[in-house]
DNA sequence: TCGACATAAGTAACATGTTACTCCTGATTC
DNA sequence: GAATCAGGAGTAACATGTTACTTATGTCGA
């Protein structure tokens, strides 16, 4: 996403710890609901526990998880309504955001996205869910990229770490990566037009869709699925 | 806002330190681009250093202010090109909510929404800029409370202290409090109405016209405010 | 007058110490 | 057996110590 911009500058403790963390997250390393602490944390990463809360800190601001006094911290996988109101979120940024994107992408634009768009349809192929998250965000962050809002770039990015979990079990179980996959293709091909009213609405269908999947997968017995949604989407 | 909703739990130092700091900047205590240090603030405020750090840390997350390694940290204002960006989220968001809270708002939401448009009434009269604003940010945080999205109530406050400076400045100097205000009416009028869409519209022309006075005065030289407007907001 | 260069002051980032809290465990009582 | 309570283990929050870096300042040679 905004690989080199800062050339040499090494990332800080702090901003390593919060990778190792994200990735603990995503490796099952750390499994929701489980207490861990600072202590036990910073010395498994070799460091020091000041670095180590600071990036608890900023990780549990996007609510990923939860911080409890004198307890510890764990991992927490976003209920229902969580779930929907970031879906309402999205949906209101990303929609413009691949209007806008499909109007000023150029040529190379057009090359990287399909890079993406391939490597999606191969981890189909493959039904590697993991790798198909990967590229779907990878797809996901380009359109954002080339919207040219990073305000709505680092918003997104945040709210995609509280979701991404629920994201990778309702994958697993749903079993329909090439549905989510072809809700992809209209997006990509209206952005190849530069037709930026198609390629918001086919964001939206995508996202509406997408995030029913997901709601599903994460209500519990009193969730309300449909009411939630028209609640906070419609 | 959110006030009451965990009873006793007194706030944390790193918390008052945040508000500290916020009143600060409100204030004139912390100057835009003046250097200032953690070793220093923390000696004023009569804490240590940790608390004030993690203050600023998230603080510098929402952009109001940026820190320096080995050098301090300093209040900024936010550039055209920031602020473009900012206006392009706030609309995406607070349109779609102020829908949202037309439809579900009741007649006691209703009173406090008239309260607030009263407060904001007096100071167009007594000519204070810095009530007409804490009126003005109230009466949108009760229009986001109201559209039941606690994550977009979160986003929108942090950006505007991002923007808080720019429009306390503007206000002195364009003299436009009035029309600014009246902006606000057909708002609360088409909330009170239960009317989704009008209420929604109403947002997007005020959102529009004060973000336009706001892209003037932050923008230098060689800010084309137009060709800005133009890429993140149309 | 001007520039190279040592020196020192000041700092964020990181490490470590301290405190007050939460919760578990197990003995004690009824 | 169940309820109560003391003690201790473990913790986040906060305080303080240390390090490596950046920059201002002044000295000296051309």
């Amino acid at each position: 996403m905004s690989s080199v911009v800062h050339p040499g500058r090494p990332p800080s403790l702090t901003e390593r710890t919060i990778e190792a963390v994200r990735d603990g997250v995503r490796n099952g390393t750390f499994v929701p609901g489980e207490l861990y602490s600072v202590y036990r944390l910073a010395d498994e990463l070799g460091v020091s526990r000041s670095p180590v809360r600071e990036a608890l800190l900023r990780l549990a601001e996007t609510g990923m998880l939860a911080i409890e006094r004198n307890r510890g911290f764990r991992v927490v996988l976003p209920g229902a309504r969580e779930l929907a109101e970031i879906m309402a979120v999205r949906i209101a940024l990303e929609v413009p955001a691949a209007s806008r994107a499909a109007r000023l992408a150029k040529p190379s634009d057009h090359d990287s996205l399909r890079v993406e768009r391939e490597a999606m349809q191969q981890a189909v192929v493959a039904g590697d869910e993991g790798a198909f998250l990967l590229h779907d965000q990878r797809l996901h962050g380009l359109l954002l990229d080339l919207a040219g809002n990073a305000h709505v770039t680092r918003i997104i990015e945040n709210l995609r770490d509280a979701t991404r979990l629920v994201g990778l079990s309702t994958m697993k179980n749903s079993r329909s990566l090439d549905e989510v996959y072809r809700e992809h293709l209209p997006i990509v091909s209206a952005v190849e037009r530069g037709d930026g009213r198609a390629a918001g609405e086919a964001m939206r269908r995508h996202l509406e869709s997408t995030g029913r999947l997901l709601l599903r997968e994460a209500a519990g017995e009193n969730d309300d699925v449909n009411a939630l949604w028209a609640e906070l989407i419609r």
